[in-house]
DNA sequence: CGAGAAATTGAGTCTCTTCAAACCCCGTGG
DNA sequence: CCACGGGGTTTGAAGAGACTCAATTTCTCG
């Protein structure tokens, strides 16, 4: 199955000739290099973008170079459905990893959405799924000390990637978010955010190879992070 | 002109067709008594509530009690066209003040979004900038000094004000927002919010009257805040 | 094997937090 | 009319968590 449309299932049903007019709307795939824009703050794209490999991430920069991560963006998500509505782009989307991405002209989205209501609803839903996300990460900056912060991230990034089989309890698995990156999504310098990670390994929660997501103790973790994965929204239990 | 449609005015045309099937879609209004909620965290609500009078917000708790506002809600606000879409709402949202409110019941959204396709574009709009906003605060929260949080926003609060007529440059206007509230919503502590605020005040940037939003010196907080209002996504210059 | 990127470590500093108390405004009741 | 009380604001002081600076080690890849 199509990640596209796997990650899209897990939010809400899509029939058969859906899926078909969905994914015939694609265009690509093309590659974008890490460290390139996927989509340029201020820009007014003519497309969506799907990702179909890589990582990806959506952030804001400040003027003086403060970077804030918004979100990471993976296999199967639509990083701006987002530009489609507003026009014009509020943020930078950059590749963390070298990706590999599909394009959803925007004219295609209107032929889709006005033809299968319910293919409107599901990209709806998508992009409310995407505030869900934010709002949480806002509650992370705002009001969770580093190793809660830290904690909750890890949990969310590998729910999110077991949602398109990138990741499995008891299995480590790869994981290309540097810790420069993982600073900046959580608003931590990247001084305390590998001194916090040490904390996490010590504690049994985390593997020790850093370039792996390895979960030792979910449910340690999770009750470390106050970490409640309903605010993914996801049809079935992938906790 | 209702205040409802003033606020949508800003960020999408309406006919007047449109206008006038979505006012008549409204039930209520209904009172909300300072303090109650107006929805509840967790629940599925079988509407969604439009702010007539009053100041709401959105805000989710830890289980430990403390409390993170994701957003400020004012007359003309939909707080949760999310209900709808999402169904199972993740925060509560609350009444700042006693609150004047309108219900818009999700049938009747379904109904007006399948006769107007441009109302459910709005809507879509409408949903997505609460996203925009979101993100700014995560940023805020994330990467800017107690100083340039406030002072960002104070900035936020005043044009969402001016967009519905409630605050206007060079007026001082009532502003119900408790240092505590403002504490919960920018991430620090209610002590330091307030030493932060004195500091804004003998810039001679905002007025010393803690119930009034008072701008002395718009382009001075807009400097101090890095306050860029293109993320409201509103049509005209509301800067 | 060398070079650059990423991770790690240590030390000193500062912002922001916490605790605790006082103050002020304002509506209420005696 | 004034004491009372409560919510909101203000202040002071001490402490902690997170930041910065700077250097070193480890990893990765050509």
């Amino acid at each position: 199955m199509h990640v596209l449309i796997q990650k899209l299932k897990a939010l809400h049903e899509i029939s058969d000739e859906e899926e078909t007019a969905l994914l015939g709307a694609l265009e690509g795939p093309y590659e974008v290099e890490r460290g390139e824009d996927i989509a340029v703050d201020g820009s007014m794209p003519k497309h969506s973008t799907v990702m179909l490999a890589g990582v990806a991430c959506r952030y804001k920069l400040l003027a003086d170079g403060r970077r804030q991560i918004l979100a990471f963006e993976y296999p199967g998500d639509i990083t701006d459905i987002y530009s489609y509505v507003l026009k014009r782009i509020d943020h930078g989307i950059g590749a963390v990893t070298k990706c590999s991405t599909a394009h959803l002209p925007h004219k295609a989205i209107t032929a889709l959405t006005e033809k299968y209501p319910n293919l409107a609803y599901t990209l709806w839903r998508d992009s409310l799924v995407d505030t869900a996300v934010a709002q949480t990460w806002l509650v992370n900056a705002g009001r969770r000390s580093a190793m809660e912060r830290l904690a909750h991230m890890i949990c969310e990034q590998f729910v999110r990637l077991s949602v398109v089989g990138l990741a499995k309890h008891g299995e480590p698995s790869k994981f290309y978010i540097t810790q420069t990156d993982l600073a900046d999504a959580s608003g931590l310098s990247l001084v305390h955010v590998n001194k916090t990670l040490q904390l996490l390994k010590e504690k049994g929660l985390i593997g020790r190879n850093p370039n792996l997501l390895e979960i030792l103790n979910w449910e340690g973790l999770r009750a470390v992070a106050g970490f409640d994965p309903t605010y993914l929204h996801l049809k079935g239990t992938h906790a």
